[in-house]
DNA sequence: GGAATTCCTTGACATGGATCAAGTAATCAA
DNA sequence: TTGATTACTTGATCCATGTCAAGGAATTCC
């Protein structure tokens, strides 16, 4: 277990003894393709780590549209916002395949955080990416069109995986197109002009980036 | 000096003698209606609070077009992202109006918190009210349309003034538009609508909420 | 207090993208 | 492997909201 927290960024620069505390209030949960995690508007009383496997965080509509807010995978802590706010999940979660979720308890882990004055620190640069990464969501859904935002998102992954110029999306494309605000209908039709305009290839779930200057142009401002 | 940091929430159950330590390293800022705090991109050494006046957070598009991601008023602080995570801002901020704001240096702050127990823990209460803020943001601009968004602005204003039935807009209605993600034009067309439908009654700065109900259904789902 | 500026409203029109529907491809399960 | 289920594509249509333009109200500034 402690091999695990290690390996967790949020935890790094701790000691093995602090490590030791929080492996042994963690539990470990699982979960198939589609089990919920939580459910917004939940009483939060921890929060949560991937270990193995894929988590969706998302809204839905009255009408049960859905907006994804992130993607989590390994490593991924997620669910924080109660555990310091008091209130309850502003969203939901659920795994998008099998997946091992470590869990952590609120009140162990709030008096952990006043004895461990890095892990605090680290906790802070953790919101505040999310934070940064909420901004740039907002920017995408309110100030750029699909294309841009499709394009955006090809370019993110191409720099998440090393693999500059072959990316494999990492979920559905019906996923996808709820995590960038649109239908799966529409990703199809912008995936089909960008391919015509030769800046991808698309085979399944493999994209192959022809034109990255293109996308990059793309993602900033055009249309197509 | 010492009084006015009380006020703030983020220092609130901080000892005088930790409120002195953070008095002597603030100075005080003097903007102009339109004068920028600072730009999208520019290091952040530090953050800011508001003292008089009003701020807003915003970003720009390729072409212009702005979306803003908060207004503040006395009291609130704002860009503490770079502080905690260490690049840059990534918006931009701008006094709507002649404003005096405090500058607290990021070195002495962040010394600050781990000396700090309390100041941590509200810090991260902080972070995680706005991660809360941005989620129903997202949820506004993806999942719901412009009546929706107006009406749900409108219940927020009544909730945050005491005033219950009538509010007084804080912002001219060309910043509400990019607040909530669209245009004047639009703005002035759907107060139309909601007017004739007899939810509000509109004056100029001054809406009348004539059907509490009625606008708290078409925040949630319904349409005009 | 009146001119000038800024802000707001209204109308006509254009369009990005949603929705509905039907067919095709890919994946899963036995 | 094959049938069944799920995921994706393509076309036709519709609608909310953006854009452009012009007139009207409110504020600001000498």
């Amino acid at each position: 277990m402690i091999e695990k927290l290690k390996a967790i960024p949020l935890f790094s620069g701790l000691s093995e003894d602090h490590l030791e505390k929080i492996a042994f209030v963690a539990t470990t949960l699982n979960f198939d393709k589609g089990g919920m995690i939580f459910h917004e508007g939940d009483k939060g009383n921890g929060f949560y780590m991937v270990e193995k496997g894929t988590v969706k965080v998302f809204k839905l509509s009255f009408e049960g549209k859905e907006q994804i807010l992130h993607i989590y995978g390994p490593g991924h802590t997620f669910g924080e916002v109660p555990v310091f706010e008091g209130k309850n999940f502003p969203a939901s979660a659920m795994a998008i395949e099998k997946s091992v979720i470590l869990f952590l308890p609120r009140e162990k882990f709030v008096s952990l955080i006043t004895s461990t004055p890095g892990l605090g620190m680290n906790l802070l640069a953790d919101l505040s990416r999310r934070l940064r990464e909420f901004t740039i969501q907002i920017e995408n859904l309110s100030l750029k069109e699909v294309p841009a935002r499709l394009s955006a998102y090809i370019l993110t992954l191409s720099k998440e995986q090393k693999n500059l110029k072959k990316v494999t999306l990492p979920i559905s494309k019906a996923q996808l197109s709820n995590l960038i605000g649109t239908t799966p209908e529409t990703v199809s039709r912008v995936l089909k002009k960008m391919t015509d305009s030769s800046l991808i290839e698309v085979q399944t779930k493999t994209i192959v980036i022809k034109d990255m200057e293109g996308l990059q142009d793309l993602s900033e401002s055009g249309s197509l």
